[in-house]
DNA sequence: TAGATTGTTAATCGATTAACAATC
DNA sequence: TAGATTGTTAATCGATTAACAATC
């Protein structure tokens, strides 16, 4: 409905309400937002603010119609229109996020990798791979809207630059690098050593019992 | 200080802290919670709250001794024990994590890679990549605490199962798949999905002006 | 003293939960 | 009617910010 701010926890409860949405029957016609609550262990009310942030199609004693409940958080998640992305770096995980299918169901095209050792003609399950410099034509041909670093730190900087100068208007930055752009370009870290680190300590500070390696 | 619960946007703050100090030249003994938030670009209050939970060493006027609150913070991190992890899935994205250099340097031990797939003596980056059955007996011989999961949602939940049995205590879920496991282990879910999504929302809710592709 | 700083207590803000009114 | 459900308003909780006391 309103397109406002939608946190990104509220955005991830929505996706999996897609997902669980989806997973019915056909034979469900309508559903509750207390059923998809208890099916996916999270308390009624909340659910019941997300889904009506989302669609008005609820209806008292019946719950929301499943299809178009399906369509309405599709709409919200803007995953009918589609949107363009390139990979700069091409070793394994600009390969990996290049060949991730999980992607283009969600309205995301990965068109294309770059990478400075690129060879000729090049490709990555099916997506070419340019050398670098073909980056500010590929993006001048291309609709272009999403950056995704995967460089070494050492020339992440240099490839944001080109990124900006290309008319991009967002960054997906896997490097360890911290990134300076113009304040219009939103940058998203995406650190894979924090992750990890929270995990083990979240783990270390539950069980100080069964802790069986020293 | 307190090991009790960090929040994980805390967490990033530490570990943002952290490299900022270790980046500053050996000249500086002293610094303030001030100067961090303003070269970090935070609130001042925040800083300070931050590193008081860390350390306890901030004297007034003068701020806190350099090097010792880089002590307190890896204390903190868990930064110097080590800790062990191995990757079930070689493919791409897992040999990605196999040979990322930033694990190794806060105490994260990648020891190993598993796949259904794997040839003899395979190895990525040193990393030596066994088949899936030789799991049991890598976890029995090593001090394996974590394991991290790339290989396609068919087989994660399988994967899954042999993880717990085989005594991990928590799991790093690449794949799309919702896994079920008994309450004592801890569930990480990576959606790169969603974090594109996230940030092709955010950056179409800001600039509705600038917008060049359709 | 005056200034810079720490660290604490109160205020604000956003997200979640509880209570409840509305209604089909 | 009674029961299941939506959707709203108030309460709670945690994180951040503001105000301020303490002190070197």
């Amino acid at each position: 409905m309103d397109p406002k701010h939608i946190s990104r926890k509220r955005l991830a409860r929505l996706m999996d309400y897609l997902q669980y949405l989806k997973s019915l029957p056909d034979s469900v016609e309508n559903i509750s937002a207390t059923r998809v609550a208890d099916a996916l262990a999270l308390g009624d009310v909340l659910v019941r603010k997300d889904l009506s942030k989302v669609s008005n199609g609820g209806r008292r004693k019946l719950g929301y119609p499943r299809s178009a409940l399906i369509q309405d958080l599709e709409a919200v998640l803007d995953m009918n229109s589609s949107t363009g992305a390139i990979v700069v770096g091409a070793d394994k995980l600009g390969q990996a996020l290049l060949e991730y299918e999980g992607f283009d169901r969600a309205g995301l095209d990965v068109l294309a990798g770059f990478d400075p050792f690129a060879v000729p003609d090049a490709t990555v399950s099916g997506k070419p791979v340019y050398p670098l410099e073909d980056m500010e034509h590929f993006c001048s041909r291309n609709c272009v809207s999403i950056g995704i670093i995967t460089v070494p730190e050492a020339i992440a900087q240099q490839v944001c630059d080109r990124l900006v100068a290309c008319g991009i208007g967002a960054i997906w930055n896997f490097s360890t690098a911290e990134l300076i752009t113009p304040p219009e370009i939103l940058v998203h870290n995406e650190n894979l050593v924090l992750s990890l680190i929270a995990l083990r300590m979240q783990h270390k500070n539950r069980d100080l019992t069964g802790d069986i390696c020293s």
